[in-house]
DNA sequence: TTCTGTGCAAACATTTTGCAAAGTC
DNA sequence: GACTTTGCAAAATGTTTGCACAGAA
């Protein structure tokens, strides 16, 4: 936890901006809630209980910079929200996400399995890959039981 | 073109709505502009042109039925705006994109590359996959060769 | 007449901006 | 003192909603 804190001190700091506590308040946040997928205000909301002085503004500008440093990745799962994905370390691209459509749940892929299909896009296509967004959207593993139940209880 | 109009008025008609003048007016702006992606506003805009009289509430509202009919894949690139994708004929699934993030233009891809991670998606994971976005940043070929020959000038 | 669809304007939600004050080097 | 960052409020943006009216079945 706290060297990724440092790390991304390191980061700011390359770039000549600094860990303010807001900043730092901010990154927390994101460390602490990383399976989550929280949008701006739901990170507002969360940091101003450690730090009740801070802007909502700030939080954007906070989340606007660590995007442009890659630190975060901007996500939307087509609600009007964009949410904001702390990237893991090491990672060279965004992990993909599985949303489902009957429990909104949001789950994580680390996998790289585009590996291939970004070969074929370069060779193809001509297109050098920088980086990618992938979402599946369907029916998770517990919704799929669930539904088989309620079919068995209700026939 | 008229035959993909009447199988949409078939489509409203099966689910007892109906094509109006309004509708069809926008439904003839996405056929024409297949190529581009349209925010709600283009959409307007190019509607307009034909039907003044048309609000800009009821092309969001048209765009919103089309899009539960799986006429048209709403979309979001990153930029705050959503935008519309006719799909194409007997497409199962969404095609891809690839957006070049030097001169901002989208190529699409229509073979589905995503086939075996699907697989592997489902049995993994156990996720029943209906539907994917597939989004690669990057540099296209244009620009690729464009600072290519740049690099030689300024060398 | 009943129901669907429309246009307009107002409401809404999210995000961005201007600016003066505060903090940092 | 020059420069960065912040908080607040206002503005801008994109989208949705309420409602009275028009149109089709």
């Amino acid at each position: 936890m706290e060297h990724r804190i440092e790390k991304i001190k390191k980061q700011l700091h390359s770039q000549s901006y600094k860990l303010t506590p807001q900043r730092e308040a901010t990154v927390r946040v994101l460390l602490e809630n990383e399976e989550d997928h929280l949008s701006a205000e739901d990170v507002y909301l969360l940091v101003k209980e450690k730090a009740p002085e801070i802007g909502l503004a700030t939080v954007y500008r906070t989340l606007e910079l660590l995007s442009e440093l890659k630190v975060v990745d901007k996500i939307n799962f087509g609600d009007g929200v964009s949410r904001y994905d702390l990237r893991k370390e090491g990672a060279e691209h965004f992990h993909h996400h599985l949303v489902c459509g009957e429990c909104g749940s949001v789950e994580e892929i680390e996998d790289d399995l585009l590996e291939d299909v970004e070969k074929i896009v370069e060779s193809d296509w001509g297109f050098k890959v920088k980086d990618h967004r992938l979402t599946f959207h369907g029916v998770c593993r517990k919704c799929q039981a669930d539904s088989k139940t309620n079919t068995a209880l209700s026939s």
